[in-house]
RNA sequence: GCCGCGGUGGCGGAAUUGGUAUACGCGUACGACUCAAAAUCGUAUUCCCUCAAGGAAUGUGGGUUCGAUUCCCACCCGCGGCACCA
């Protein structure tokens, strides 16, 4: 057995006749794919104006990150889809933005350059140029007025001005405010601090926490360590609660919504402060904070846990008696990885400290104090209470080193239904003084405040999300414009560039090797580090480390919105978005409808793949909150709605991947098949937002589709009066085309458009009115096709025309069918008129033949009638 | 462990304010065209039953209902997210 897909046993079953064919009649997609590719850009189709009387609906997908590799399948998905969406919304009279751009930054195209010794901007260059020829053989009407890159510097130029208004802008007393160059204690956005950084031993880079997967780094799967290095920090913390809450005002698939929210991880729950004391009498106002979720048990608090970080053991250091032991505990700790520490650790280990003890604030019962490393320092305050009776961590632990275990809550009875689910999932107090009797939730409140009241604690917030690392050690990124300006020459610390030096261009340079000391390769360049101090003019260094790839993505759809701009300078104290405050507005703004509701607004719709959900979907929600709070973008949110498109597998129902060799290659589906089928036969894969593996039968039967529509052409007939069952039909269908493409079910769109076709084609013919409405549904999902059959056959241009509206007439029938059940079972079906009573029914459904026959004998005990649908007997 | 989503023919999947389950596509079988094949067209195709009649079936077992793929309870399986998070 081997993973290994046999594509010869695919290739075997492509036809070898779907070659282009000197009979004019075939179905000739070489041709007819080229002439209107080549029209539409001539035309400048797509393009979408700034201001207009239609209404405006700004459509966004990913931009990609142009690789080596080309365009895959999977961007067919999210493609593809928006624009059929954008065609039909452009047919509604919609005036459309669906723009298109490189997320250029990044590492693969750094280690290409590395490898092959090309220029990044070179690779880039090519990649691009790659990528725009396959985009234009596949037919999107991307608006290519509005291109943008993320390595421009005319783009960089603003994610380094946004960087510095971070830098510049801080929280005190809950508010931002503007932070003074001198000020070195209000807590700015952007930060510099030591942090412990999960550095990847084989890319030579410090990660993002949310770029660490169990313990591993997301890119190369190679396991992180921790290191202790000075970065540069962006505090989305600070934006923590806004960005669950505002969650409510945006409309983004549920498991979007939940992804985020576990993701920052918002817990409420209780601070609580025990005195620390010792044996000796010698330790005097230490304490240790504390975080729990259940303060409802603290009656049952018999010990309490450090991390074996916390700063209290130096503090203690030789009070504690067997400080020696924790020491070595600490060291052992502190040499596992994260993995040991966390995923593989089974076993709770874990060392008491002699000689000290922690007071219970409550109750002044004496807890023995331990060292343990399933306790984390970076989360809560780093330490925990034991409560073994109530948390199964603890109990392990309890069980292990033999500490007591107490019950303080009786759990009640899960039979007893009619009490509240919450009492029924904690219970009531008992063994906790004056709170026994009180239901779990009731006592966390009580405690809470009586901790309170003697000073020993309070309701706090936690978060598992944590502040955002923004330096990468490498070359291919945003360089970060800041000059660090130090003593002996001036001493002016941190100086951000002033607004007139940027862009800060990267330097050109030959080498791009990062180094293993984790310094970027710009620090080898002394002729760009070395600068002069914007302050004192003295002898200063440029910042050293680039921002990583997430930075130019976290504002590019605002980008799109300003090209005008990006090209020309902005006068000095001004800025690009404040200049097209008028651009933002009209595009950003969610229309009336959501003006007038609790909406967020923003981008129309965002389409794009379910794993950005907690990186830069986040990312790019933070950012723009923080442009909305310093009055330079319109909006609370970024994007009013959100979509995810599912992921492709290959042939053999796993993910495609070189090293499985089932990776389909669009350019070879498109010469063999066209554009047309392969973006048909995409959103005819399976539904949409879920993974589907690919299918060359399934392609096969999308060509076919496509080559009976073409010769369907004959069908049609000027005059000919089309049977009523083709009118109900086509009208049907012009319903569901329109309502399935809203809700992006691509999959029945394309289902539609078949079962219509096969109508076409068992009545034989079809007058050119109807006609015409069928080939402008069909056009979103296969414009190529379209366009061809409407000018031939229609003799007009496709894209100027009007999306069709269902004619009701034709939704309302004369005749009705009813089905007649016996006990529920389909035994007879009627046809009558539709304007039948229910009193009707019940007699024709009891006078049929075969009713009759069955119910011959039998007692009838009811009839029911679902009227103007069926009519069920019940027997006996 | 917690949270979320899903399980429908030989296969990918339609259809849920409870009312004709299996649309559409693939595959398969037979037939037409052809010297032949491919392509194309036609017919059939959930299963059981020779046909008809009939019966059974939407992961499993219960329940509510005249009627359940749809609602409720329990369970099994698969997928995704979070996870020594206190």
């Amino acid at each position: 057995m081997t993973d290994k897909y046999n594509f010869h046993e695919i290739e075997k079953k492509w036809p070898s006749s779907a070659k282009a064919t000197d009979d004019k009649q075939e179905y000739d997609f070489r041709v007819i794919e080229k002439k209107w590719q080549d029209i539409w850009q001539k035309n400048k189709y797509g393009q979408s104006a700034d201001f207009d009387d239609k209404p405006k609906h700004y459509h966004l997908v990913e931009f990609p990150y142009p690789s080596g590799a080309g365009l895959h399948v999977g961007h067919l998905m999210g493609y593809g889809a928006s624009d059929a969406y954008c065609r039909m919304k452009r047919l509604q009279g919609y005036n459309v933005m669906f723009p298109i751009g490189w997320d250029a930054f990044g590492l693969p195209t750094e280690n290409y350059a590395i490898k092959n010794k090309i220029k990044p901007q070179k690779a880039t260059a090519d990649n691009i140029a790659n990528f725009k020829k396959q985009i234009h053989s596949l037919g999107f009407s991307f608006d290519w007025k509005r291109e943008i890159n993320t390595t421009d510097p005319e783009y960089y130029h603003w994610t380094q001005w946004i960087f510095l208004q971070f830098y510049k802008h801080g929280i005190k007393n809950g508010k931002l405010i503007e932070v003074a160059d001198d000020d070195y204690h209000t807590p700015r956005l952007a930060f510099r601090a030591e942090m412990p950084v999960n550095w990847c031993p084989s890319c030579k880079i410090n990660l993002a926490n949310e770029e660490v997967v169990d313990g591993k780094c997301e890119r190369c799967g190679t396991e992180t360590e921790k290191r202790m290095q000075k970065q540069w920090m962006l505090r989305i913390t600070a934006y923590a609660d806004r960005l669950v809450d505002d969650l409510e005002t945006v409309d983004y698939l549920d498991k979007i919504k939940t992804q985020q929210i576990n993701w920052i991880g918002r817990s409420t729950g209780t601070n609580v402060r025990f005195e620390v004391k010792g044996f000796s009498n010698t330790v005097h106002d230490e304490e240790i904070e504390f975080y729990t979720t259940r303060i409802d048990t603290f009656f049952g608090t018999t010990f309490v846990v450090v991390s074996p970080e916390h700063p209290i053991l130096e503090k203690l250091g030789y009070h504690i008696q067997n400080y020696h032991e924790i020491k070595e505990y600490v060291e052992v700790a502190a040499k596992k990885t994260e993995l040991e520490r966390t995923e593989l650790q089974k076993d709770k280990t874990g060392v008491k400290c002699y000689g000290v003890y922690a007071v219970n604030p409550i109750n002044g019962e004496h807890i023995e104090i331990w060292v343990a490393d399933y306790v984390l320092t970076s989360y809560g305050t780093g330490a925990v209470i034991g409560v073994p009776a109530h948390d199964q961590r603890d109990y392990e632990f309890a069980k292990k080193h033999h500490i007591p275990i107490k019950q303080v809550v009786s759990i009640l009875n899960h039979k007893s239904e009619i009490l509240d689910k919450a009492i029924v999932d904690y219970g009531i107090l008992i063994n906790s003084g004056e709170f026994d009797g009180l239901s779990s939730d009731e006592a966390k409140i009580k405690i809470t405040e009586k901790l309170k009241s003697i000073g020993a604690g309070e309701f706090t917030t936690n978060y598992k999300l944590r502040d955002w690392i923004f330096s990468r050690q490498h070359y291919w990124g945003e360089p970060i414009p800041i000059v660090h300006c130090d003593p002996p020459t001036g001493g002016c610390g941190r100086v951000p560039l002033p607004d007139d030096q940027l862009p800060l261009e990267l330097p050109v340079v030959d080498n791009y090797e990062p180094s293993d000391t984790g310094e970027s390769p710009l620090a080898k360049i002394t002729d760009w580090v070395v600068t002069t101090c914007p302050k004192c003019g003295g002898r200063a260094e440029r910042e050293t480390d680039t921002m990583p790839n997430w930075a130019g993505s976290s504002w590019y759809y605002l980008a799109y919105t300003l090209v005008k701009s990006l090209k020309s300078k902005v006068k000095s104290g001004s800025n690009i978005f404040t200049k097209h405050a008028k651009e933002l507005e009209y595009w950003l703004d969610a229309g009336d409808a959501a003006r007038s509701s609790k909406s967020g607004g923003g981008v129309d719709i965002y389409n794009g793949g379910m794993e950005h959900t907690t990186l830069h979907l986040l990312y790019s929600r933070f950012w723009h909150k923080f442009l909305y709070d310093i009055g330079v973008v319109p909006t609370l949110e970024p994007y009013a709605k959100r979509i995810a498109h599912g992921i492709i597998l290959g042939p053999n129902g796993r993910k495609m991947s070189k090293s499985f060799g089932n990776v389909i290659n669009p350019d070879e589906i498109v010469a063999e098949f066209g554009a047309d089928t392969l973006r048909a036969y995409v959103m005819f894969i399976g539904p949409y937002d879920q993974e589907s593996a690919w299918n060359m039968a399934g392609v096969q039967g999308v060509y076919r589709f496509l080559k009976r529509v073409w010769r369907n052409q004959e069908l049609v007939k000027e005059n000919v009066v089309d049977p009523t069952e083709l009118l109900v039909k086509l009208n049907q269908t012009i319903t569901g085309v329109t309502n399935d493409l809203e809700n992006f079910q691509m999959n029945t769109v394309v289902s539609k458009l078949m079962e219509f076709n096969n109508l076409v084609e068992k009545i034989g013919s079809i007058s050119t009115k109807s006609y015409e409405k069928f080939i402008l549904l069909l056009s979103p999902v296969a414009p190529h096709i379209a366009e061809e059959l409407y000018e031939s056959v229609i003799h007009s241009d496709l894209t100027m025309q009007k999306w069709p509206e269902p004619d009701k007439k034709y939704l309302i029938f004369d005749k009705i069918e009813v089905v007649i059940q016996v006990n529920g079972k389909v035994r007879d079906k009627i046809s009558v008129d539709s304007a039948i009573s229910d009193e009707e029914m019940k007699k024709l459904g009891l006078g049929t033949e075969k009713i009759k026959k069955i119910l011959a004998g039998n007692e009838i005990v009811k009839t029911i009638v679902v009227p103007k649908k069926l009519v069920n007997i019940v027997i006996k």
